[in-house]
DNA sequence: TCATGGAAGTGACTAAATCACTTAGTGATT
DNA sequence: AATCACTAAGTGATTTAGTCACTTCCATGA
């Protein structure tokens, strides 16, 4: 890096981290109190709670007023959505789709080959509750292609999908709840979840391409210039 | 929801965002200094500091001590590396390149349908200077692919394929300077380049995939298991 | 012209409290 | 005996006030 030391709560930042790997905690546990780490590095509480925002911004930790620090999902991954990102445009949905439409094709023939139970069971499961409303924050719609990239065996394939789709979920959601449909959407969600079944990888990669691009050209047809509300 | 209200600091970092947006700042910009975001949103310092480390966690901002804080790049990235990533083993690094292998293929091809006179100036360039050595923490021989996938036009992919980058990105150059034929890489970049300027999608295509299995390759024979050091 | 030095402005951190929330335990009520 | 309300302890959230360290810049002097 350009900097040579680094500042306390980016020191602590790190250190807090190799606390949690030495103790093999894992999401869900909970960590020390603050006011025992502020004991612990020798640091006042404000620095710890710097630290400790800094971990949050990024999942590894989670603080919860008047319960405890716990361990949040991030401390496994590698790469994450953007917390802060720019507001929703008409070309930045399309974007999406464009790229997902690169990306996604090629993980469906990498799941189809690689599939196995568990993988299958999941993914069946994905498909099964996709008609069901969101709740929760959770987006039964978008999970399918979730686990799918799970499916491939690789964890960042996995973890790039996820955030890829985590990237302006919210509207993303909204726009297919009232421009897409999820009837049609479902029935090709099972389709591609035959073909990875059979092993067929040029099928999975052909039907996952044909599907996003059929989402693709109705978001293209579909004026929702002043959807932003 | 589960939970109804944000922290004042979760609250705070959303708004400096917004405040950094409706002033139209960019990075490199300075922000008002900590003192004066204080009064203005009306919090005292130390609640500043935590909103600022969060934003600074995923590149929003950067604080210097005593000059200033100044925007990031990170206000316009949709997805980003984690920067408190786990350790790394052999199998992650494979894991990556087969991530690479399946993602980059497609948008060699897309970058070959799309490109135009700046973009194939940047790849140039890129590839000009992939044999130099890693200065500033820059390191040109990964920035050829980050380049590639900007030529796709997609800025989505351009962030996706950063972001894999950036992912044990010391190690990752580390183990390419021990184990990889940078002479016959850079060949190979410039093949790939050839068949973008040419508009030739689907040599590409086939050149970034076989450029990436030959390094996979030259990873999987490779032994480092002891170059944890 | 150029180096020196110091003042002003900035972020970094400390210290000691108080407030607000969650949880679990206790006891009275049903 | 089971359930509910209350209480107390532990936790994070925020405030207030102040000190320290770093950077920048400009005036000063050689």
């Amino acid at each position: 890096m350009t900097q040579g030391r680094a500042s306390f709560s980016e020191q602590l930042a790190d250190d807090i981290v190799q606390l949690i790997r030495s103790e093999s905690l894992g999401p869900g546990d909970v960590l020390e109190s603050s006011r025992d780490l502020a004991k612990r590095f020798a640091v006042t509480t404000p620095t710890v709670r710097e630290a400790l925002r800094r971990l949050e911004a990024t999942g590894v930790v989670e603080l919860r007023h008047g319960s405890g620090t716990y361990i949040g999902p991030g401390l496994e991954r590698s790469v994450l959505a953007n917390p802060h990102r720019p507001h929703i445009t008409r070309a930045s949905v399309i974007e999406l789709v464009q790229a997902r439409l690169v990306i996604e094709p090629g993980i469906a023939a990498l799941a189809a080959s690689a599939r196995d139970a568990a993988g299958l069971q999941r993914l069946e499961a994905a498909a099964a509750t996709a008609l069901q409303p969101p709740v929760h924050g959770v987006r039964p719609a978008l999970n399918f292609h979730v686990e799918l990239a799970a499916a491939s065996g690789n964890g960042l394939l996995r973890e790039t999908v996820e955030a890829l789709l985590h990237v302006r979920a919210p509207e993303q959601t909204e726009i297919r709840f009232r421009y897409d449909d999820r009837r049609r959407d479902h029935a090709e969600h099972l389709e591609i979840l035959a073909a990875v079944r059979d092993g067929d990888g040029a099928a999975a990669e052909r039907l996952t391409r044909t599907h996003l691009t059929t989402i693709r050209e109705s978001l293209e047809t579909a004026d929702f210039g002043g959807a932003a509300s």
